[in-house]
DNA sequence: CACTTTCATGGTAGTTACTATCGGTTGGAG
DNA sequence: CTCCAACCGATAGTAACTACCATGAAAGTG
């Protein structure tokens, strides 16, 4: 073990600071660009270019062109947020509660994250391949939150009613946020209130 | 309007006949190839060629490589049956009734069909771009589904507890059916059970 | 400070899914 | 039998990737 990896986070070093800067141009000229002439309108080689790498250089960064719409850390944010949580509460007061927690910490972006995050909201929704990894990757993660929901529960992490919980949950959402689809100029946050009136329908065995 | 569409569906038609079989023969080709293969294995070209028509052709029977598994009427058949269900069920024992049905439905295929299926299937899962298209047709399918059970419970189509309800039947689906990715050569049927227990403690209000 | 090792980068060549288009052929209607 | 529309094959082109190698810069070593 090097003297690097101790004090890894702390003193990013200049390679990994390059990286990061290089990363965040790539994105950002993307984001850009296909503002300016849509998802299809830009090429790889023209966002390399305008970021001012190579082709190479872009599918480092991104496996797929896709990728530099979906890359971010709410997967990560979420679970740990939920982690978090005092385990007193039922499951399903957790996950309103994170969920709660995650708009808020959208709430404290600068300008530019906020205006970066926006335009990656409605390309995510309106380019049909990539809601469609989206949602696929969004699936996967809440398979990971039902671990956390069994932990919470003390039970076992494929119990069949922690997965239909999650599952339930992950539906919900989906299905309240399809409105972004016609109108992606919309936020997401916008939608919290919907999803959370819906959690509780859920609590009430739905109704109808 | 011809005469040709008074009785269509009854005489197809030589035209009509040849692309069924094109349609048939392509589909079953690729599979074929696919299964010895795997998915990147096997080049559109391959499959054109085995199936005996050029890949122009392979392109206007199926948009993209991916289509060539998905194409499926599923969708159509559960919403045709939806419909046909007595009106007195609440929408959840409607919604169990119709996956029974679409059960007992694939039971009753023939041999090469039900091998067909099966490859269907397992590719559906396992591999990611088309497991990520399947599951995004399936939200879209369902935001179908809502306005079927909107109508059933005498309500507007974008009904807030409807969209929960149809969230959550969906959510509760995907997931029961996670772990055919990780192992595709079982049957969706088999997980019929689970889902519609699943189901049931969707009316119970999730207790945990 | 010299040196070696590690690793990000650029460039090149190639594959493959997909699109646009156009001339030739074939099934179908009168 | 004839004309029309639909279907098909072929060709050329685009763009997203992949594999590979050589170069130069950063980072650990003495």
């Amino acid at each position: 073990m090097t003297s690097s990896e101790a004090i890894e986070g702390r003193a990013p070093g200049l390679r990994e600071r390059k990286k990061a800067k290089t990363r965040a141009a790539i994105q950002q000229e993307a984001m850009r660009l296909f503002r300016e002439r849509g998802y299809d309108g830009a090429t790889v080689e023209e966002i390399a270019e305008a970021a001012d790498v190579s082709p190479s250089t872009f599918f480092r960064y991104f496996p797929t062109k896709e990728d530099v719409i979906l890359r971010d850390d709410y997967d990560e944010l979420l679970l740990e947020v939920f982690l978090q949580l005092p385990p007193d509460l039922t499951p399903l007061q957790a996950c309103r509660e994170a969920l709660r927690s995650i708009g808020s910490i959208t709430g404290g972006l600068s300008p530019e994250e906020r205006e970066l995050e926006k335009v990656r909201m409605a390309l995510t929704f309106s380019v049909p391949e990539v809601r469609a990894r989206w949602i696929n990757e969004l699936v996967r993660s809440f398979q990971v939150l039902a671990g956390a929901v069994a932990a919470r529960a003390g039970r076992p992490a494929d119990d069949t009613q922690v997965r239909a919980f999650v599952g339930a949950v992950l539906g919900v959402m989906l299905v309240a946020m399809e409105p972004l689809v016609e109108d992606p100029t919309r936020e997401w946050t916008e939608f919290l209130p919907d999803i959370d009136e819906a959690l509780s329908y859920l609590e009430q065995g739905l109704p109808l």
